[in-house]
RNA sequence: GGGCCCAUAGCUCAGCCCGGUUAGAGCGCAUCCCUGAUAAGGAUGAGGUCCCUGGUUCAAGUCCAGGUGGGCCCA
């Protein structure tokens, strides 16, 4: 290393947002982001996935929160020597993106997308996506986010897509994929199944039928006779043709009712609202007791049914008692119906609704009619039939079609599955290898979440996405799945370079069984599949990049917020445990949600939040990104976020972290001071205590912020760290300020004992950026820019190109900082007594006595009684264990040891020794014990406690108390006055604006005796504290005039000219 | 309706896993100190039904059960 350039001062005052903008440029200019992945060997990996985002809008604090949770944690692998490739991706199909597109081109549903044409639809949201990228990389840039734009990878990418192609194959050829039906909010009106999202926005309230319909048994069991009726209740009569079961709550009461000679069954709940309130009950049964009973459906249309099982009654948990506590099963027409249905082993189902609402042939009474409208026709059937049992209307709730105003139904739609039921118990298995933060969230959220995994609904009934790469025969049933684009030019003879709907669906063959031809469905894939195959698809494996992807599998570590649990962590879990029986990931650290300071969601349109980047330009993104990482957010739980806490990361860290910066660049370069000598400073074994405790504190730190991180607690990082800095700040360099001021040459000793301090604090700061440069990067950069790069040529370019510090055990003192503490707990107690006595710290006092039984605490104190001395300004300390002069002694019981011994007579206990006189509670004291309650009673079998006797100046702690001698004499008060002159003088110096280094001369003039002693006898010491050459007496007042204590004296500072 | 999480000072949050008798921090507020780290720093103080009810226990902010309120997800 050569003495090169000396260190420059730096200004306490620092604006951070200017100063990250400069560290982005330079790190642009270094291409530091690269240069920090290609320094570390590629054989020795970190894996990180990207989870990711849709790319509309701009991002969020959510996202942003994101952002910096997966920056933090492969900064911090990356200097621990892994490579850690940070790819962006870029979820771009599905729902959201279609609607966003939907809107530019004023268009709205399948109909208008057929009229407008799929091509140019599907063009048009590929522009879109990429029009919308910008805002993100701005604002991702701007956090101080490493992560690879330029070798991102988009789910719309040919490559990704055939990957896609490839795991659904996978599926295909393991079974797991079938096509069922699933019932779907479905609007006749756009003939379209929609999302719930779209299913929910239009509630209306409305005006529908509300009938009562009896059902005759024609089959009966135990108290239910056949020629009883069933009483079934419904506000969608169109759904009574396609009925085929009805269910009942196993745990329920019901009752049969006689009513004129006609026996009903009703919920014994609900009896009174359609008999009235006396009602003839024969008997009652529960609904347990009812199943298989066989019933005459409300219409006959499908009377065949009923040897595949339909028109019995069937169990359900979701029957609730309502309506007749008896409930009518649509299987078409109904989510819990359908399932009902299948859970009760029953697998048919009658659909006679066409897709634009109107009944089919199949219930020719009311064919070609809208179901609505066949709501009348159908109730007269009823009515005539004899089956209607009441009659009314009811107002309530119910979802249209926010397009085309129609209501909507639910309806059976094909859908293709993947059978997650099949193999859920291994992903619950295989989830116990994944280490989650908090834990709670993958043992209990995600795990029941798995536990309870249904099969997963993969196809969408949309455009904008991958498509499901079936092909089906229009004749035969032959079914094909497509795995590559190599097996697509087989099959077909073309290769597109695309994979998207409007062009894949012009590919078809012909039918190898039939001749006939084999036409892709229609449906695309549910967005999420993708999302799930990112770790393939990034790779475009298995076509490419097979050995990267087998050492990249399964990642290290993903990161997302709670709301995601069901969606990427899901996916991922389901297509890994499918496709190669592993967890996709090792760790997952989960966070809460972002609300406003005002505990609701943030939202745009309340402008409940600040905007992102006013706070970046107020207070910086090292400042946001610590408030974050410090927040429950990451426990996952909710955050409500305020720029005052954001505001308050600035004034605790960054501002004290500069301030000893700053500091040290002042006086580094105030005394000239080089690289060689700070290399030839001691050992630091060899350094003053001070400094090796420091040091100690600092290890200390390293070893407690890596356990931390290895475990991914990230929000355990912070506080420590603010426990450092207050050991630095407030300890090491305010103890260690006259070190590094005092003149060189004085004395061998006194510049070893200053370059022991410079080196010391040096090291300090010079690691300590290292240990918070992950959480930190922009103020770590620029102070080791400063301090480091520009002062060695082989330095790494970056501090993120450095190794993370190891903690250095042969520095650790745990003694030492015990030591510490106990000395900082004293001084802490003497300035309480100060106050409290009212007397300042300028004014010095006689003495001060520590009193303890801990040797460990009397040692420390003694040993360090000239450092306690100056901070409190005492001109002596005294330790000593004989405390009863001072302080009442009590005890009170150490419940925690003697609770478990004793039980129920603990409170007697307690009693007995609380009772303790002095002399008893000395002979503890003194290590012997006592027989309290046929209990041998020692030191550790209670707590001792201190309180200042009557009319003492004594504060008590935990182990210690401090008794403060405030007699003061006239040389004490004279001492103090020069303090007082002293300290006005350092404020004029101040104002008169002069180096730390600039000499004076010092003219003062006063009558009062007591100044004038009291500046005769201190001259020497204010001349040496103020940088005086000279102190002068002058015969009149000069300068300002200052009142201390009442006495007037005036006080002018010249600057001595060189 | 179900699962999970949360509720502690005016505000934001530690502490709870593993029960122990004086429940902490920061912000804000009040009072004050320091005045060569100074667009800083520090001290002290006021401020608590630890959401409610019940249980377990010698002992509950901490464990259990049930409620209430809020969040996320699912239905």
């Amino acid at each position: 290393m050569t003495p090169k350039a000396a260190f420059t001062r730096v200004e306490p005052s620092v604006d951070i947002p200017e100063m990250e903008r400069s560290i982005l440029e330079f790190w642009r200019k270094i291409d530091a982001f690269a240069t920090s992945v290609e320094a570390r060997p590629a054989d020795r990996e970190y894996v990180f996935y990207d989870g990711p985002p849709f790319p509309t809008g701009s991002p969020h604090y959510g996202n942003l929160l994101a952002g910096v949770i997966k920056d933090v944690v492969p900064r911090y692998w990356t200097m621990r020597g892994y490579r850690v490739e940070r790819r962006f991706g870029w979820d771009t199909h599905g729902l959201p993106i279609e609607m966003e597109v939907e809107k530019t081109l004023g268009i709205s549903g399948p109909k208008d997308i057929a009229e407008y044409g799929v091509a140019r639809f599907n063009e048009a949201c590929r522009l879109r996506v990429q029009a919308n990228t910008e805002s993100w990389e701005v604002l991702t840039e701007r956090i101080g986010r490493w992560v690879d734009f330029e070798d991102d990878y988009k789910t719309m990418d040919l490559d990704f897509m055939e990957t896609v192609w490839w795991v659904f194959k996978q599926l295909w050829d393991k079974g797991l994929i079938y096509r069922d039906f699933k019932v779907l909010p479905y609007s006749w009106g756009a003939t379209t199944p929609l999302s719930n999202f779209e299913a929910n926005m239009d509630y209306r309230d409305v005006e529908d039928p509300s009938i009562t319909v009896r059902a005759k048994v024609v089959d009966g069991r135990g108290p239910i006779e056949a020629g009883d009726f069933l009483l079934i209740w419904t506000t969608t009569p169109w759904t009574l043709p396609g009925n085929l079961a009805i269910a009942v709550g196993p745990g329920i009461d019901y009752v049969r009712v006689d009513d004129d000679g006609s026996y009903y069954w009703i919920a014994a709940e609900q009896v009174s609202t359609v008999f009235g309130e006396s009602p003839t009950i024969l008997t009652s049964a529960k609904g347990s007791e009812m199943l298989g009973v066989g019933y005459e459906p409300p219409f006959d249309y499908f009377g065949e049914e009923r040897d595949k099982g339909a028109f019995r009654v069937i169990p359900s948990d979701d029957v609730e008692e309502e309506g007749t506590g008896l409930v009518h099963m649509a299987p078409a027409y109904g989510e819990v119906d359908f399932y009902t249905l299948q859970n009760a082993g029953i697998s048919v189902l009658v659909d006679p609704v066409d897709g634009g609402g109107n009944f089919t042939d199949e219930v020719p009474d009311v064919s070609g009619m809208n179901i609505k409208e066949a709501d009348a026709t159908l109730i007269e059937l009823l009515k005539a039939s004899g089956k209607l049992v009441h009659s009314g209307r009811i107002t309530h709730s119910y979802p249209f079609c926010y397009r085309t105003g129609t209501p909507l139904i639910y309806k059976a739609i094909p859908t293709w599955f993947v059978a997650v039921e099949s193999f859920r118990d291994r992903m619950v298995e295989l989830n116990e290898q994944v280490h989650w933060v908090p834990e709670h969230v993958g043992s209990r959220r995600f795990g029941n979440w798995l536990a309870n995994a249904r099969d997963w609904a993969i196809s969408r009934n949309r455009y904008w996405g991958s498509c499901i790469p079936i092909w089906e025969c229009g004749s035969c049933d032959e079914q094909t799945a497509v795995g590559s684009l190599d097996e697509l030019e087989e099959l077909s003879g073309q290769r597109p370079d695309d994979l998207h709907k409007h062009i894949i669906d012009d590919i078809g063959w012909e039918c190898s069984s039939c001749g006939g031809s084999m036409i892709r469905v229609p449906e695309v894939l549910d967005c999420w599949f993708e999302s799930g195959s990112m770790p393939y698809g990034m790779f475009h494996y298995p076509f490419e990049n097979v050995e990267r992807f087998e050492a990249a599998f399964p990642a290290k570590f993903i990161a997302e917020g709670l709301d995601q649990t069901r969606g990427w962590f899901y996916t991922l879990m389901v297509l890994s445990t499918a496709l190669f029986d592993r967890p996709a990931f090792e760790n997952c650290v989960v966070n809460g949600m972002i609300l406003a300071d005002d505990g609701r969601k943030m939202s745009k349109s309340l402008k409940n939040y600040p905007d992102p980047s006013e706070i970046l330009e107020r207070s910086g993104a090292d400042a946001l990104r610590a408030f974050l990482i410090n927040s429950p957010v990451l426990r996952a739980e909710p955050l409500r976020f305020t720029k005052e806490g954001v505001a308050g990361v600035v004034r605790t860290v960054l501002l004290p972290m500069w301030n000893s910066y700053s500091f040290f660049t002042t006086y580094a370069e105030a005394d000239g001071i080089t690289m060689a000598e700070l290399e030839s400073a001691p050992d630091p074994a060899d350094r003053p205590e001070l400094d090796r405790w420091i040091l100690s504190v600092l290890q200390s730190l390293i070893a407690e912020v890596n356990t931390q991180m290895e475990d991914y607690y990230l929000y355990k990082v912070v506080p420590p760290t603010l426990g450092f800095i207050d050991h630095l700040t407030n300890w090491y360099i305010r103890r260690s300020r006259r070190r590094f001021w005092s003149a060189r040459g004085e004395s061998a000793e006194s510049d070893t004992d200053k370059l022991a301090a410079f080196a010391t604090l040096y090291e300090v700061l010079t690691t300590f950026i290292e240990v918070l440069a992950p959480v930190l990067p922009f103020i770590t950069e620029h102070i080791y820019q400063d301090l480091v790069a520009r002062h060695d040529e082989d330095a790494k370019r970056s501090v993120h190109h450095r190794d993370y510090p190891d903690a250095d055990t042969s520095l650790i003192d745990t003694d030492l900082e015990q030591a510490m503490e106990a000395v900082r707990e004293v001084v802490r107690l003497g300035r309480i007594l100060r106050k409290r006595e009212g007397y300042r710290v300028r004014q010095p006092l006689r003495s001060l006595t520590v009193l303890s039984h801990e040797t460990s605490v009397l040692t420390a104190v003694q040993s360090h009684a000239e450092v306690i001395a100056s901070e409190l300004n005492v001109k002596s300390v005294r330790a000593t264990s004989d405390e009863s002069s001072l302080v009442e002694l009590s005890a009170k019981a150490n419940f925690r040891k003697l609770g478990p011994l004793l039980g129920n007579r603990m409170q007697e206990m307690a009693e007995a020794i609380r009772a303790l006189g002095p002399a008893d509670l000395q002979t503890i004291l003194d290590g012997g014990t006592l027989n309290v309650l046929g209990v041998d009673i020692g030191l550790d079998d209670v707590a001792i406690e201190r309180n200042p006797r009557e009319g003492t100046v004594v504060e008590t702690g935990v182990d210690l108390a401090c008794a403060l001698d405030t007699t003061v004499d006239d040389a004490l008060l004279r001492e103090g006055f020069a303090r007082e002159i002293i300290s006005r003088v350092q404020r004029n110096r101040r104002e008169l604006g002069l180096a730390v280094t600039d000499r004076i001369i010092l003219k003062w003039h006063s009558e009062d005796p007591e100044v004038l002693a009291a500046i005769g006898e201190h001259a020497q010491q204010i001349a040496s504290e103020v940088l005086a050459s000279a102190v002068e007496k002058m015969s009149q007042p000069v300068g300002v005039e200052w009142v201390i204590d009442g006495r007037p004296v005036w006080l002018e500072v010249t600057p001595n000219a060189p």
